[in-house]
DNA sequence: AAAAATAGTGTACACGCGTACGCTGAATTC
DNA sequence: GAATTCAGCGTACGCGTGTACACTATTTTT
């Protein structure tokens, strides 16, 4: 019942997820990698990769759910900052840019997979970001006293503008990191002020669009 | 003088460029395509491409080229159309969507090449919204007397927003797309109030980030 | 102990790729 | 009119790709 052999299997499984991990950097992305460079960097015979995945792109859906994960341990980490006292918008821009700092090859994966070519990516990403905006869609409601419109847009944007500085930290040097990080701060809190200043007044919300 | 043999090559050289742009697609990208696809699509020999492009590269600068263009186009449009009466706010954001609607796999092109694996590519769409932002940015200085700063703020957020709704409207049906306007217009007016407000207030933007 | 299942291997194939090279015929220059 | 230039073509090469197939060695099931 051990399954020396299911673990074995799940051993290996985990080296070709860390091959392609391993193998994503800014020149080259998880599209332009092929299925014999995975498998040869996580010692294993071309053919054998089909022992665990029909083809790259359900190793690249694996991928995009561990990214997944990972950001959401990242929230909690958030969390736990702002429990201990700080200013939400400040320890979670700081939080973010560390997790670039941190898991960049991840974080470009998201990126680009977001508008990429296969359809079956695009939503995967898409759904773990409306996971991380959806939960502080929930934040403003409650902690803020916002309308549930009002707190979708504010969710909305905020991650929008964080992701967007995220993608620019890619290419950035460190030593201006805090610099993009102010800033990213300063417009979370003009949205914010904005969000504030609509809520209660939804009528605003209904505009009218030449047809 | 005439120079009947520069003018050909004038042609075929359009050929390639367009037989590229037609080629893209929400499942093609232009880091996918070959070319042999190209050339084959311009209805020339493969060896024959190099008589107008070094590399696929040289090709793909001279469309983010030609789409920074378009873009710039889009935005006099506009301008136009601000000066014949109505919101700022709400005309760009309906002429943006408009540029969506008729050039999908141009902004496609953008997005993809922005988060790409070529350095070169990365620049030149990086500098196209640059210098979209820097527009808006003396407008929002000019017009409402904003602070460079505040401006530029508010003008990085406000393209930062309306890029990112182009990106979903790729993947929505039309009866969604004024859905999307409107929440997009709600959400640049957040941005717009926050930055008003936050105005002359210059010494709240520095912000204390712990090193 | 025998039989079945299966993770991993090695060989082999057709395919599309970028591009080097030499040629041709028409436009251009002399 | 002769010489030169050059856009476009066809052939040919080596390379990396995905994957079909048969095989082996070991674990698991019977």
């Amino acid at each position: 019942m051990s399954g020396i052999r299911a673990q074995q299997k799940e051993k290996t499984r985990r080296q070709l997820i860390d091959a392609a991990l391993g193998q994503l950097s800014s020149e080259k992305s998880f599209s332009s990698l092929s299925l014999r460079e995975v498998a040869k960097e996580a010692g294993l015979a071309p053919t054998s990769f089909y022992r665990h995945f029909t083809d790259m792109d359900e190793l690249g859906l694996t991928l995009v759910d561990e990214a997944g994960l990972t950001l959401r341990q990242l929230m909690r980490q958030a969390r736990q900052r702002i429990e201990k006292g700080g200013s939400v918008i400040q320890i979670s821009v700081i939080t973010f840019m560390e997790f670039i700092e941190n898991n960049g090859n991840i974080f470009r994966l998201l990126l680009r997979e977001r508008s990429g070519t296969s359809p079956a990516f695009r939503a995967a990403v898409n759904r773990e970001i409306r996971y991380f905006t959806m939960e502080l869609c929930d934040y403003l409601q409650q902690v803020n006293k916002l309308d549930a419109e009002v707190a979708y847009l504010q969710a909305n944007a905020a991650v929008t503008i964080v992701f967007s500085a995220g993608s620019d930290a890619l290419d950035i040097e460190a030593k201006d990191y805090e610099q993009l990080a102010n800033r990213t701060i300063q417009q979370l809190r003009f949205i914010a002020k904005g969000a504030t200043e609509f809520n209660g007044r939804t009528e605003l919300l209904k505009i009218k669009t030449k047809v």
